[in-house]
DNA sequence: CATGCAGTCTGCCCTGTGGAAGAGTTTGCT
DNA sequence: AGCAAACTCTTCCACAGGGCAGACTGCATG
């Protein structure tokens, strides 16, 4: 064992990057052992190699996936201290949010045994809603963003200066309609398989008064009166789906069939009200 | 569709689970369709369903695993409260581990070109250690855990009062001895991969003085003189493989030998200095 | 009744590493 | 030189699904 003859226990000592995960390198050819003997397959590396091996095991401490090592350690060769900082950063963003993810489920988990049995859910109720005139847009996007998104450019709107001379008042809460009711197959994400998804969202307010509109994708319209089944949801938006998963449960226990998309209507003021006492109201339209 | 025909991807809109996922707990038996068109393959879910769905849900979004996700399921259906706390208690340890792993990754890419580029290292030289006399004792064991466990046991018998008083002296740092120079492949953990290992550790402190001895596995001993080469690493310990990288480079370039185990000295207090301004030497016995 | 689109199926490849099995190699010691 | 121990090799399985491809099905509409 010469000076440039080194094995792949003695690199992998040295480097702190397990034999298995060296093998594994070699393979995606991230770092290809300087020599191999060709009978006998062993893997031989060479002292300059220590550097490689030794940055790969810093990024990968700093949780880089392969691709972004390589990224980052040709950046780094090149000299090109713009691209090391720019995947620097987005890594260090990357832990941000799996840290966040983390907080939370570690709130969930203390909460223990009493999110998962004060699910005892309000009544579900029949009624009639009738009809009402809003203002609403409909968009496709990620769930939450394109709420949001829709319900500022509703507010601002109606609040318009010549909107609010013009006496115009919102009579009810902000509400979502779900057109895509039965969704296709997406591309799921860890937490909510439905957050970012695109989909197919109005965001509609009551609204009474002489609106001028200047978005063409608004639209001032009537919703017709609908029979729907009702229930209240208290607690936070991410509980929201146990709800959801009764109020199905109900309908089909009861025999009703959907006969239309879906409304959520936003009953407390999120920025007003802490996310355990929220309520909000589902409403399912149903045939007969 | 009867209320017991829910296809996939309505019960995947009411469970937030995707249809990938319910596949795939089918497949695993952790969520099986009430029925399953022989034909077509198509699955079909109960009403009945939906709630092991949307606990599973909920599960998963505490980070259980499937197999813990079984356990739980099970011990909560047989009314086994004492287990259903046990699973909710060690998934929070589980996540609160993750997320101190998490916060470390975090800061050092906060570090981000500092710590990468600061390896400037001191230069390694080739010295006489002059033999000694040294209280020690070889333990195998996981890293960290067995020399501090070590240390405390060394440090209880030199500062024994009757010791004290038999003029007991240290007359160096402590420093620890790796006998296994090369090592097999083992269980890395995504951290250090030697972290865990079941390493062969010798940790000894210098003394003078007629020492009582009471533990059987500890020695009182003379350590040869011996030729090695040294470095002096100024950093967190977890910044040390760094400079082993370093050294063995150097030795290797320079055609030297390795002739016994490795000593690890470490020069400053951690309880006393900042990590950053840590000092430990580093030294490879070398033939000639 | 035919056509089309949306829904669904299976199967394969991908992440990054640990574990185990089974076979071949190198090294060190008598 | 021979033998045993230590080392290394490849290959397969597992995790928990995501993504894509290719084929089939069910429902609605003209």
């Amino acid at each position: 064992m010469t000076a440039n003859q080194i094995p792949i226990s003695r690199f992998s000592f040295i480097t702190r990057l397990s034999p298995k995960a060296l093998r594994y390198y070699d393979q995606k050819g991230l770092l290809v052992p300087g020599a191999k003997d060709p009978i006998t397959g062993y893997r031989y590396y060479t002292a300059d190699q220590l550097d490689r091996g030794v940055r790969i095991k810093t990024l990968c401490n700093m949780g880089f996936s392969l691709e972004d090592m390589a990224s980052f350690l040709e950046a780094e060769s090149r000299g090109d201290g713009t691209a090391v900082e720019a995947l620097l950063e987005e890594q260090l963003l990357k832990t941000q949010r799996e840290i966040a993810r983390l907080l939370r489920t570690e709130t969930l988990l203390k909460q223990k045994g009493r999110e998962m049995i004060k699910m005892a859910l309000i009544d579900p109720t029949i009624k009639e809603v009738p009809a009402m005139r809003v203002l609403s847009r409909r968009d496709r996007g990620p769930l939450s963003a394109t709420i949001e998104k829709t319900i500022g450019d509703l507010m601002a709107v109606v609040f318009a200066p010549k909107n609010q001379r013009n006496q115009v008042k919102m009579t009810g809460p902000l509400m979502t309609i779900y057109h895509d009711e039965n969704c296709a197959e997406g591309s799921p994400d860890e937490l909510d398989c439905w957050a970012e998804k695109d989909a197919d969202i109005e965001v509609a307010v009551p609204v009474v008064g002489k609106l001028e509109v200047g978005d063409p994708k608004m639209e001032l319209k009537s919703l017709a009166e609908t029979k729907v089944l009702s229930v209240v949801h208290k607690g936070s938006y991410e509980t929201l789906y146990m709800t959801y998963r009764d109020i199905f449960k109900h309908m089909m226990k009861s025999g009703m069939e959907i006969a239309g998309p879906v409304r959520e209507i936003y009953l407390s003021d999120p920025s007003k009200v802490p996310p355990e006492e929220l309520m909000t109201e589902i409403q399912v339209p149903i045939k007969g």
